[in-house]
RNA sequence: UCCUGAGUAGCUCAGCGGCAGAGCGGGUGGCUGUUAACCACUAGGUCGGGGGUUCGAAUCCCUCCUCAGGAGCCA
C-alpha cells in the first residue's frame, strides 16, 4: 500500500492508501458514523468512519481523535457522493501519533490579538495556509522574473553603520567596541555598488523600520526585493516594474487556484489587473485630486485616502512619476526638463492595497550628489564609498524596491499585512 | 505622540444603576451523509487594575494598563 499526500488523491481513486497529517475537524453523525477532516500540508480531505465497515475497535480509535491530533490513516480513496470533483477516504484504520488536548483555536471567529498570540498555531488554519502559499508563489515569481532578465542575486548587509536619514526610524544594536550598528531599512545603496560589477543585481531580505506606524499596511520587519540595473533609465525602469508585476499576477493565477478559492479572492479583478499600467505625473495626480475636491498642494505627498482615490477608477496598478524632488530621497536623479522634479515613480496597487513599489533613476554626478548629502548633514566619511561609485566609471542606472507583504496582500485579498508573513512584527508585538 | 473605539466564561460577544447571560469550545447522551453539522443536558466568572459616587456599580466618574482602527510618520 502506498503512502501518499492529499494533493495526489485524484490518481488513487479506488485504491487503498495511507496518509499522514493532522485532524482539522471531526463531526459526529451518529453512534455508527463519524467524519474526520484530515489535512496534511498539501490539502484537506474528508474521511468517513462507518462502524459496520471498519469494526468496533477501529471505530473506537476514531472516536478518540481530537482537533489537531497528528495521525496516520488507512483507507480507500473514493469520490464524494454529492460533490463533483471532491475526493474522500473510506476509513479502515487510524493511528494517532500524538493526541492534541484542548487545542486553543476554535471553529468560530477569534479576535486579532488572540490569534496573533497563537500565531504558531494559527498558521495551520485554511486561510493562513493559503496566504503563506501565495507568499511563496509571489516570492518565487519575482525570482523567476529577475533571473530571466539577467539580474544576479546580491545580498546586501543587514547590519549597517547608519542611515542616510535620521536614526529615529532605525533599530539600534550594540556593536562590540564600535558603538552602535543599525538594522537595514533597504539594501539599495549597496546594490548600486553591485551593478558596477554585475550590471544587474537584486537583493531579497528582511528590512526594518522603527516607525511607530499602526496601520494595516505597516510592519516593523518586512521583506523587500530591491533591484538595481546599470544603463537603465527612468522609462525602462518603470517598464521592468510593470513586466514584473504582471508576471506575478499571471503566476499566482496559474499556480494558486485552490488558495485563491480558499480565500474567496475575486480572480476576475486580478485578471483585469494584467494590462498596461497608466502613468500619471505627480502634478497630474494632484490636479485630479483637486478636481475631486481634495485640499492638497503640488508639494504634498499622498495619504491613504488619496492613494485610494487615485486607483479607484483603475483595474490595474497606477504609476505616479516625477515627484517634487524636495519630498523624495537625495539620491534620485533630477528631471533634466524640470530640475525641481525627481525621476522617480511610486506604483499604487488597485483595490486600496496602496503603494507596493518605489523606484527611481539615480543621480550619477559626483559633485551634485555630494552637495545634496552635505546639505542634509549626512556623515560624509561613512558614505565616501557611495560617492566613490560616481568617481570611478559612473553610469546611468535605476532601481526599485517591492514590498513583499503588500504585494501578497493584494494578490490574496488580505485586509492586513500581518497575515502575509509567518510571524509579523509590529509596534505592539514581537512574540511568538 | 494624537484621535476614536474596545476590554464581561477558554474564544466571540450581549447586558449599560437592582439575581452574571448567550453562542461556540469542554463533558455526557441522541441521530446513517455531515460540511463552523444538528438536538438535549451539564460544568465553567477577580465583569482589565486601582480609586471614587451611590442604599446598591459590569453599568456612572477619575486614573492607569492592554488591544484595535486611523492620523502623524513611512530611501
Amino acid at each position: 500500500m502506498q503512502t501518499i499526500q492529499i494533493y495526489q488523491l485524484k490518481d488513487f481513486v479506488g485504491q487503498e492508501v495511507k496518509l499522514r497529517g493532522w485532524v482539522r475537524n471531526w463531526r459526529k453523525q451518529s453512534s455508527k458514523l463519524r467524519f474526520v477532516v484530515l489535512r496534511d500540508g498539501t490539502g484537506e480531505v474528508q474521511c468517513v468512519a462507518h462502524k459496520p465497515d471498519m469494526g468496533e475497535e477501529a471505530f473506537e480509535a476514531v472516536k478518540a481523535l481530537s482537533i489537531e491530533t497528528s495521525l496516520e490513516v488507512w483507507g480507500t480513496v473514493g469520490r464524494h457522493p454529492r460533490r463533483e470533483g471532491v475526493f474522500e477516504i473510506a476509513l479502515k484504520r487510524v493511528v494517532p501519533m500524538q493526541v492534541a488536548v484542548d487545542y486553543p483555536i476554535g471553529k468560530k471567529e477569534h479576535g486579532p490579538d488572540f490569534l496573533l498570540g497563537q500565531r504558531h498555531l494559527w498558521l495551520r488554519s485554511s486561510r493562513q495556509w493559503a496566504q503563506l502559499r501565495i507568499r511563496h508563489t509571489v516570492y518565487s515569481a519575482i525570482e523567476g522574473f529577475l533571473n530571466g532578465q539577467g539580474f544576479i542575486r546580491f545580498d546586501s548587509p543587514i547590519l549597517t553603520p547608519s542611515s542616510c536619514e535620521d536614526t529615529t526610524t532605525l533599530f539600534e544594536v550594540p556593536y562590540f567596541d564600535m558603538g552602535s550598528a543599525y538594522l537595514s531599512q533597504s539594501g539599495q545603496l549597496y546594490l548600486e555598488a553591485g551593478i558596477m560589477s554585475l550590471r544587474r543585481v537584486y537583493d531579497f531580505g528582511p528590512v526594518f523600520r522603527a516607525e511607530k506606524s499602526k496601520t494595516r499596511k505597516h510592519l516593523t520587519e518586512f521583506w523587500m526585493m530591491d533591484a538595481e540595473a546599470a544603463f537603465v533609465e527612468h522609462e525602462e525602469n518603470m517598464q521592468i516594474q510593470e513586466d514584473l508585476i504582471r508576471h506575478i499576477i499571471r503566476t499566482v493565477l496559474e499556480r494558486c487556484a485552490t488558495e485563491l478559492e480558499t480565500l474567496e479572492r475575486d480572480t476576475d479583478t486580478l485578471r483585469r489587473a494584467d494590462a498596461p499600467f497608466p502613468r500619471w505625473t505627480h502634478r497630474q495626480a494632484i490636479d485630479y485630486l483637486k478636481s475631486k475636491g481634495c485640499d492638497i498642494d503640488y508639494s504634498d505627498d499622498f495619504g491613504a485616502a488619496e492613494e485610494e482615490m487615485l486607483t479607484a477608477e483603475s483595474d490595474t496598478p497606477v504609476f505616479i512619476e516625477r515627484w517634487p524632488a524636495e519630498i523624495k530621497a537625495f539620491y534620485m536623479r533630477r528631471d533634466p526638463e524640470s530640475p525641481g522634479l525627481a525621476l522617480c515613480s511610486d506604483l499604487l496597487a488597485p483595490e486600496g492595497f496602496g503603494e507596493i513599489i518605489g523606484g527611481s533613476e539615480r543621480e550619477t554626478d559626483h559633485d551634485e550628489l555630494q552637495s545634496r548629502m552635505k546639505s542634509l548633514g549626512m556623515p560624509m566619511d561613512e558614505y565616501q564609498w557611495y560617492l566613490d561609485l560616481r568617481k570611478y566609471g559612473s553610469v546611468p542606472h535605476s532601481g526599485f524596491g517591492i514590498g513583499l507583504e503588500r504585494t501578497v496582500g493584494w494578490m490574496a485579498g488580505s485586509r492586513h499585512v500581518r497575515e502575509c508573513i509567518p510571524f509579523p512584527r509590529m509596534i505592539s508585538r514581537v512574540t511568538p
